[in-house]
RNA sequence: CGCGGCGUGGAGCAGUCCGGUUAGCUCGCCAGGCUCAUAACCUGGAGGUCGUAGGUUCAAAUCCUACCGCCGCAACCA
């Protein structure tokens, strides 16, 4: 089987109808470190990484409605918004899509007709409960449970129908199961695959109404303008109109499948079922997988212990605000507070993506303390301040030599492995934890049975060879932490002159210990023969 | 019987799929050490009948059954 040489990846694209919260922020963080990752390992040129905001819905335009704007100006606002708090992030996706922008439009029209000749889409009658004040259908549920009232307007639910457009989705239930099996990594984490082929087994996939009639904001079907396009039809089309669909073959073409849809996990359905579905009714392949996170919760303090999901503003019957602690939903103001790099940090620590996770502020500091300022930053001062105070920053004589190990009983190549297999399977929480634990830890602890600092006295050239020694183990943990800090990690990597240029490291450097040609020496700018903390405390 | 997750020393977790060395790790706590370092780092210690009750087995946190408690999702909230 040829193997693709690149790698195209994507996130959610999301509903701007507020701006993005944490659990929003993590996803695009699991996706980043992945993307970081395969830059590193294939090049930066090969990979691409698509990100965006589905714009065309009803719930867009009311929302702008109410402040009185502009719905595409509103959408171009919210766009600018979104992108500020992932460049604080350093989120490095390569495109950003707005659904209502006029190429996604176009290439969505090519692909709905294409749909519609090789005949997945009839026209047909939807009945549901309307509410007239909402101008929008209500689930049945939402029906049974408010007692056949809409649940905002406190007024009866009426049943209505109307023509409409269905999507075949029925017709691809065999061709599914059969695809997921074939394709045993195609839905990730396993859990999420087996409730989906569950759900077919068990309900069936219905056929479903992809179009709206009387929205004037939305994409119009080419065949039938009368009516716009179901959201969810639209929105999973940014996956491909973003690397060129129906305009630009060659890079569609380059990218296509798509290596990982990164998505939340409520999702799971319209990626797993209706996207590949709408592929293959169109003639392509269908993606290679679908990475369904877990969600983040906020965990507050005492009597508030109330878990809110979703709208993260509101816990239980309190709001944030109310607690004095609204600044935790809004990324912006946790990378203001503290900084990107501890953002990244905690939540790909301590939040495991494929499951769910907790954010609270105590936890946060305790992880940023413990692991970030006193293992890692602290083991990059104390190795750069007695290199510094004893050799003036120059281990003379190390050229051409080869570092030996500190870690006693660790297999480089092995650990290397280890840690590339959690990044690549998202488990990012065990890469972490392993490049602490497993390396970092026993190098402080390397240091503390030689201590270079006694040795110095007595066996300057012995003092040296440990130190030299010591800042290896930063080295290799630099390279497998770009993914994750990048700027911290380049921070390290580049306070010393190791002669492989930061851009083009790869994860197979870390798995060897070699000798460089000239001395090893800190070329990192000191303050008093000391560095900038990378990572003050926190209290 | 809608679907799924969780319950392991004070807190947060790993281990459970493929039962078997003294049940690991982080934080906190106590006592030492060290003093190169961001009051950091290192060593040692206290603290757990692994939700409950049964069952299988030479052997169970790990497999089976029942029950209790907590939580999330349920087709436009990642």
């Amino acid at each position: 089987m040829a193997a693709k040489t690149t790698w195209f990846q994507t996130t959610a694209i999301d509903y701007p109808n507020s701006r993005p919260h944490i659990g929003t922020a993590f996803e695009k963080l699991g996706a980043d470190v992945q993307a970081r990752y395969r830059r590193m390992e294939i090049g930066e040129e090969n990979v691409f990484f698509l990100m965006g905001n589905d714009e065309n819905t009803v719930k867009v335009s009311k929302r702008a409605a109410e402040l009185g704007l502009d719905t595409q100006a509103y959408c171009d606002d919210m766009a600018r918004q979104f992108q500020e708090v992932w460049k604080a992030l350093d989120i490095s996706y390569d495109t950003f899509v707005q659904t209502s922008s006029e190429r996604h439009k176009q290439c969505c029209r090519k692909f709905i007709q294409k749909v519609y000749d090789n005949g997945y889409i009839y026209k047909g009658e939807y009945g549901g409960w309307y509410c007239d004040g909402c101008e929008e259908f209500k689930s049945d549920k939402q029906h049974a449970e408010n007692a056949g009232n809409c649940p905002t307007h406190r007024t009866p639910l009426v049943r209505r129908s109307e023509p409409c457009y269905f999507f075949k989705l029925s017709a691809f239930s065999e061709r599914l199961l059969k695809h997921y099996e074939e394709n045993p990594d195609f839905i990730q984490p396993e859990i999420r695959k087996n409730e989906i082929v569950s759900l077919i087994k068990t309900e069936g996939l219905r056929d479903i109404n992809i179009s709206r009639k009387g929205e004037d904001w939305g994409i119009q079907i080419p065949f039938d303008p009368e009516f716009t396009i179901y959201v969810w039809f639209d929105a999973l089309l940014t996956y491909i109109t973003g690397i060129g669909y129906g305009d630009d073959e060659a890079t569609f073409r380059k990218y296509w499948p798509c290596d990982t849809h990164f998505i939340g996990k409520d999702i799971t359905r319209f990626h797993t079922a209706l996207w590949p579905a709408m592929l293959w009714a169109a003639g392509e392949e269908a993606p290679t997988k679908v990475f369904a996170h877990g969600f983040v919760y906020l965990k507050l303090p005492e009597k508030v212990g109330d878990k809110g999901a979703g709208e993260l503003v509101k816990i239980g019957k309190t709001t944030l605000k109310e607690l004095g602690l609204e600044y935790l939903a809004e990324p912006m103001e946790i990378i203001k507070k503290f900084s990107a790099e501890a953002f990244r940090y905690f939540f790909l620590r301590e939040c495991p993506y494929p499951g769910d996770g907790d954010f609270s502020p105590e936890r946060f500091v305790e992880v940023y303390n413990s692991e970030l300022a006193n293992n890692l930053g602290n083991l990059f001062s104390r190795e750069m301040t007695i290199t510094w105070k004893n050799f003036e920053g120059v281990f003379a004589g190390t050229a051409g030599k080869v570092p030996e190990a500190v870690v006693p009983g660790l297999d480089l190549k092995a650990f290397v492995e280890t840690v590339r297999g959690h990044v690549e399977g998202c488990r990012y929480n065990q890469a972490l934890q392993a490049i602490v634990q497993d390396f970092l830890t026993p190098t402080n602890q390397y240091l503390e049975a030689n201590a270079p600092w006694k040795l110095v006295k007595t066996d300057k050239d012995a003092a040296k060879r440990v130190l030299f020694n010591a800042v290896q183990s930063l080295r290799v943990a630099s390279i497998l932490l770009k993914p994750f800090i990048p700027k911290s990690a380049e921070a390290i990597y580049t306070s010393f002159n190791f002669p492989k240029p930061w851009a083009e490291v790869k994860y197979a450097d870390a798995a060897e210990l070699l000798a460089q040609p000239d001395d090893l020496r800190v070329t990192a700018e000191l303050f008093d023969g000391k560095p900038k903390p990378l990572f003050p405390r926190i209290g």
